[in-house]
DNA sequence: GGTCATCTACTTGTCTGACAAGCTCGAATT
DNA sequence: AATTCGAGCTTGTCAGACAAGTAGATGACC
């Protein structure tokens, strides 16, 4: 007959006590994202214990997800609790072969986004898009705040698309880039017409979204985003085959 | 010139694997809660680490909540590792129509990765996917050890689409996801022909990747996500446009 | 024969020391 | 000045040892 009770009292092992006092320390001082934690040989001496009890402690807050390490590195904070998601994905350097990689990632998601738009948007969602694009209208005359509507726009594609998952993906992406938008909505941009040519490809999307095609949608949000990459000047790999794969499917498609 | 040496060849830590490969082996198995583990000796021989490795690995597995562990005993399934992994995704958000919101997204993301990867890949990269493949079609035969490979079937094409950041979104989802996969290569997943039916589709991805073929290559990983998504009762929202959309463009442009 | 203390074998928990792998930074070299 | 390379840090892994806790066999005693 075993005494079941005795979860209660069961010793609590060393790792556990270490581990529960990093997690308070870290709610503590609210630490944010990133910031690194002291050595495993500093928390040694901090809670005197052998450095296999600080190992097991800490790895047990990676299973839980608020810890992260790397070799040679250390350890690092990597979300307050409930809130950890896409952070693994920072440290984006905006370098040559990242920006590539980032717009071809891009690509494959808002084609996709546009697509469930088309297929699902309500008339909510079809307002709030459209007034991003309105908004966009007016800075082409005026040539102020393109860039930020230009987020507002894609954003609003986002949720129309009704796929939360998809939403706080390009929500985060969309953070990432919103730098590289600003070239586009320069002085610079609307001289030379880069913001005429975006917004065109703005209005394609938006109609076809509004008119409920899907296939329409994801041709022209590849074909925007094809266009803006090589507005910036990045050099997409293989362009000849890359990401016009599925489009010149798709226009196949469409003429058959 | 950059190291193409890649990501998974790094940050693959053995504790890693081995939490990962039990985990696996529980869920294969179906154990019941209760059911006592190898002891930490004999799984130091079994996977050829040292016992730090094994308790690191057995750690992460108590952090999740799927096994517990009594000194002097022995260590035991504390629950199905299905409830214990519903933890990660909830983490993402506890909604009901989450699991279809990811299941979208990766088929978007994985096919694109399937298209690069048939444009890109290597020898060296149809290699490891080739690997891969021949681990799964051996576990079809043993029922052993499907789940993991499946995982590295799928992180292997993702690395050969050459695209980093590609490859980080796809091995953290992947890892979000990688215990929805269990039911498929479960004892019930090979006796209901589900695993031989997975393993069916991942051969057409590959030949379609080994034979440079990125339209074929795209069609046939959202045939695999459509399929896998309908295996695992996920009920994707309007599956008569949702997801055939871009497949059904494509097989216009095979006959065309 | 039945009861109980003890002893043994085995498990997990902890400690220690060492080396490998990976990263940063600055000095030395070209 | 730019590049290479190594010292010095970090975490990751290994090996062996002992402490603490448990189950079951052993044997003594009633």
């Amino acid at each position: 007959m075993t005494m079941n009770a005795s979860i209660l009292d069961r010793p609590l092992r060393l790792s556990d006590r270490v581990s529960s006092q990093i997690e308070a320390w870290i709610s503590e001082r609210a630490l944010a994202p990133g910031t690194q934690l002291p050595t495993e040989k500093v928390l040694c001496e901090r809670f005197g214990v052998s450095r296999a009890v600080v190992r097991e402690a800490i790895s047990r807050l990676k299973a839980e997800g608020c810890v992260e390490t790397r070799q040679g590195l250390g350890a690092f904070v990597a979300a307050a609790p409930g809130e950890g998601s896409f952070k693994l994905m920072r440290e984006v350097d905006p370098d040559a072969g990242d920006a590539a990689d980032i717009f071809e990632l891009r690509c494959m998601v808002e084609s996709g986004a546009a697509e469930l738009a088309a297929l699902r948007r309500t008339e909510a969602d079809l307002l709030r898009i459209g007034r991003a694009l309105e908004d966009m209208e007016q800075a082409l005359v005026t040539g102020d705040g393109g860039a930020v509507t230009d987020d507002a726009f894609h954003l609003a594609i986002a949720a129309a698309s009704g796929n939360r998952q998809l939403e706080r993906f390009l929500a985060y992406m969309g953070r990432q880039f919103s730098a590289s938008r600003v070239p586009t909505w320069s002085e610079d941009g609307h001289r030379g017409g880069r913001a005429a040519e975006a917004q065109a490809e703005h209005r394609r999307i938006f109609e076809a979204i509004r008119s409920g095609d899907a296939v329409e949608a994801g041709v022209a949000a590849r074909v925007h985003l094809t266009a803006a990459a090589r507005r910036l000047g990045v050099v997409l790999r293989r362009p000849e085959q890359n990401m016009d794969t599925t489009d010149r499917v798709a226009r196949h498609g469409e003429v058959a």
